[in-house]
DNA sequence: TCAAAAGTGTTAACAGTACACCCATGT
DNA sequence: ACATGGGTGTACTGTTAACACTTTTGA
């Protein structure tokens, strides 16, 4: 760190990639309708410029109540997007953000800087604005690496799940098919599902027993240097 | 991404955490001797504000050449660090890097930005200036864990390096004994390293054969879906 | 001939993979 | 009784882990 030659004039701005999932259909994305320019009625990852008195989690976590309504379960950063000519205007660079959220506790709603918020299936984008569309392939890379070696599937669950969501869910995302009979016994040998007495009602079939992930469990395991590890 | 309500003022800096390593030394850190305010005469990692005509990749390069004179067979994006109070003067963003580098193919040589700069070994680091501290610590461990999941390890050692070097260098990243004849059949079994027809010329002992780590054939084994993987 | 580091195989335990049938429910 | 999805065990195969002596060189 230095001061500058002459004054730097480089904008900072937040953008996240926040996955969703429904039982059974596509991994979605949130989406926001710009009503400003440029792109303005455009399709764009949820974001903005960062405050001068906010961290730039905080800046995220704002850009996102405000543009969809949303708190992500998880959120971590992902890359920082830092090229020239990213924006039409500015130089601007862009800390992404990776998010997942189970979308049936979160309603989405459009605020002041957003005219519309909406799930897309990552198989149905839109054309989206600036370099979003790499920011998104970044993301669905390293959530396909990291669901693998990190539980943080459980996040697009509801709190309790019939254990076909689990096997669903890997499948969607990792994008192959898994022995079931295999999956479970992993899953199981890690002691992390806590069942409950409770069964799944909708749909026809077997009713499934309904789990829930035991947070408090893992995160001791971890911390004993256990490594949680999926195929 | 939008207007600003007022102007935003923030800087963009980049900061490297640089690995080094000598056989049977520690892993070395390359600091550098600030000559200006704030913290000037302290340690800190080389680094610097982003010019507004260049991306955050170039920003680096450009300060570990100027600052260093060095340029890391490796370097990837690390965080970014977007706390308020990291800077006693200005909202200061970071984006962090880590590298590597093999120190004897690099001169060390402080220019315009710096007074000195130096290798330190990890385990005896000077105190170091603004959350320095924080980001060599996020390196470490990413270093740590990736070493163990990419053949990244190569680039801190010589083009020909005895297997003893390697063995070496996994028992002073990852901090514990490995077993000897295990570990290479690992890492043979890859086919990544091929035999030169040298010998290790210094010290005691029996020679060991020089090898080179086949970069090509690993980028070819990486496509087809290929994963280096240590213990 | 001694000290130092290089080089090398076998076995046992464990983890991963492949594979198919019965069960509980709603209609 | 049938359609739908849930729940389960075993045998085989490959991988990891534990373990110690011989070889080559320089002093």
């Amino acid at each position: 760190m230095e001061s500058p030659k002459k004054l730097q004039d480089i904008k900072v701005a937040v953008d996240a990639v926040i996955f969703g999932y429904f039982d059974k259909r596509d991994l979605q994305i949130l989406l926001i309708k710009r009503n400003i320019e440029p792109f303005k009625g455009g399709w764009a990852l949820p974001g903005g410029l960062v405050l001068d008195d906010e961290s730039v989690d905080d800046a995220v976590k704002r850009e996102l109540y405000e543009e969809a309504g949303i708190k992500p379960d998880f959120l971590e950063q992902l890359y920082t997007f830092g090229n020239l000519g990213r924006d039409p205007r500015n130089r601007v660079i862009s800390v992404a953000y990776l998010g997942l959220v189970n979308p049936s506790y979160h309603e989405l709603f459009a605020d002041s800087d957003a005219e519309d918020a909406q799930w897309f299936s990552i198989n149905k984008l839109p054309s989206v604005a600036f370099d979003h569309k790499t920011i998104i392939e970044t993301a669905l890379k390293r959530l396909r690496t990291k669901i693998q070696y990190q539980p943080i599937g459980f996040n697009l669950l509801n709190e309790e799940f019939p254990f076909s969501d689990l096997e669903n869910l890997y499948k969607t995302i990792v994008g192959q098919e898994i022995d079931r009979r295999n999956f479970r016994k992993k899953i199981m040998s890690y002691g992390l599902l806590n069942e409950t007495n409770n069964v799944k009602k909708e749909g026809s079939g077997r009713p499934g027993k309904l789990f829930t992930f035991n947070k408090e469990k893992y995160k001791e395991l971890e911390e004993q240097g256990f490594y949680f590890e999926i195929k």
